[in-house]
DNA sequence: CTTGTATTCCATCATTCTTTGGAATACTGT
DNA sequence: ACAGTATTCCAAAGAATGATGGAATACAAG
């Protein structure tokens, strides 16, 4: 009727998964795979860990099936191994952030103060009536690698010195990786400060995609 | 444009609910609770381990939101905080069945042999021709707190003293828990032993409840 | 084949988890 | 109030994890 140490066994192995997604760096490794594939050094840099632990980390997640290493020419590129595991990182996030009070707090601490925000299918909604001019305020190589139709792509720490690259008149709506990332806050505080309608998507492009709304690759 | 200490302080926080399911026994415990509340005493004798044990395991699992506790007299009963935490669950499972070979194996490795199985939607269009015999072979109190509508309620152990009870004509298609479930591997055993037409529901009660398919809760 | 670069392996120390008895607490029923 | 039961708290010991620097490896380019 099922041997209790085979069970063990197995209820172990399950747990490689969990044990993967049980330690903040990890999760802020996760976050950015989330939004496009990354070399061991560009991630250390990213993070601001140290090289040799973001590598024991990526071993980690490796070993419990969560990304996966492509190698091209001396370069290592991580990535998630699949939708899937986008789907487990936003729901145990989305866990935390609903779940435990300390949590949530910490979410608000961080952020700071909350803008105007969209959600997903009021976006939806004005698209199609033409309102909003969308605004991707993530790095570049996130934004090459895949952005919400017809954004106009700005990196955050840019948008300062391009802010007549974003049309005066319209309605900006500025998003970054997802619901706990501050670029879109950041942006929003800027396009305000400067006379601009702007507000910030609720969530962002690691939410859209698990929406399995479209995306663009190009320019 | 984000404090990097507060950003360490919300992944370590985020990671809570990924520490909480990164132990075998605790996901034992969630596996458990998943099909319905028990108090502590209830789930130790479930799982075979120590009173303490679970007591402690069961504090983490409160203070990551994925439990929660109900008072009855004195009795505590504990409970999944929601379904989002089932579906937590079973994705971090299927993420580790998938996507680690040695879990996979595990799970082959405990569940031993398999018996004939029968897909979801497979069940669903016979049961529509009548052409199928539900058997819930969980222990009693699972089958009180919901089952397959129109199941039959026999628990394995109880299985081989009442096989009259099961129609000797039907088809029969034996669930339980879930996809790592062996009691309905089991009964089927023991059914096509007895000259039986059996098989087994590809997944279980959990699975079945996560696809929102309608349950029953009296006998 | 040699040099240079990106990444992983190894060893170590400090920290955190897990399990377990025994004691303490919280509540019920009389 | 008292006795009884269910559960949690506490302390301790052994095991596992996380960060880090230096050495080793894997590959590419010349």
């Amino acid at each position: 009727m099922g041997d209790p140490e085979k069970k063990t066994a197995l209820f172990d192995q399950l747990a490689r998964v969990g044990k993967a997604l049980g330690n903040g760096r990890r999760l802020e490794l996760l976050d950015l795979l989330a939004q496009s594939e990354r070399s061991v050094e560009v991630l250390a840099d990213a993070s601001g860990l140290g090289l040799t632990t973001v590598s024991a980390h990526l071993q980690t997640l490796k070993a419990a099936g969560l990304v996966a290493a492509r190698r091209e020419g001396q370069k290592i590129h991580y990535s998630l191994a699949g939708e899937d595991v986008a789907e487990l990182y936003r729901l145990a996030r989305d866990t935390a952030a609903t779940r435990i009070a300390d949590a949530e707090r910490a979410a608000a601490d961080y952020l700071g103060d909350r803008p105007r925000q969209v959600g997903r299918d009021e976006l939806l909604a004005g698209l199609e009536r033409g309102e909003f001019t969308v605004l991707d305020v993530r790095p570049a190589e996130e934004y090459a690698a895949g952005h919400l139709p017809g954004a106009i792509g700005i990196p955050v720490d840019e948008l300062p010195d391009r802010l007549d690259e974003v049309p005066a008149e319209a309605k900006v709506v500025a998003y970054c990786r997802g619901a706990l990332c501050v670029f879109a806050h950041d942006a929003v505080e800027l396009l305000a400060a400067s006379g601009r309608d702007a507000a910030r998507l609720e969530d962002g492009l690691l939410e859209w995609r698990l929406a399995e709304l479209p995306t663009e690759t190009a320019s």
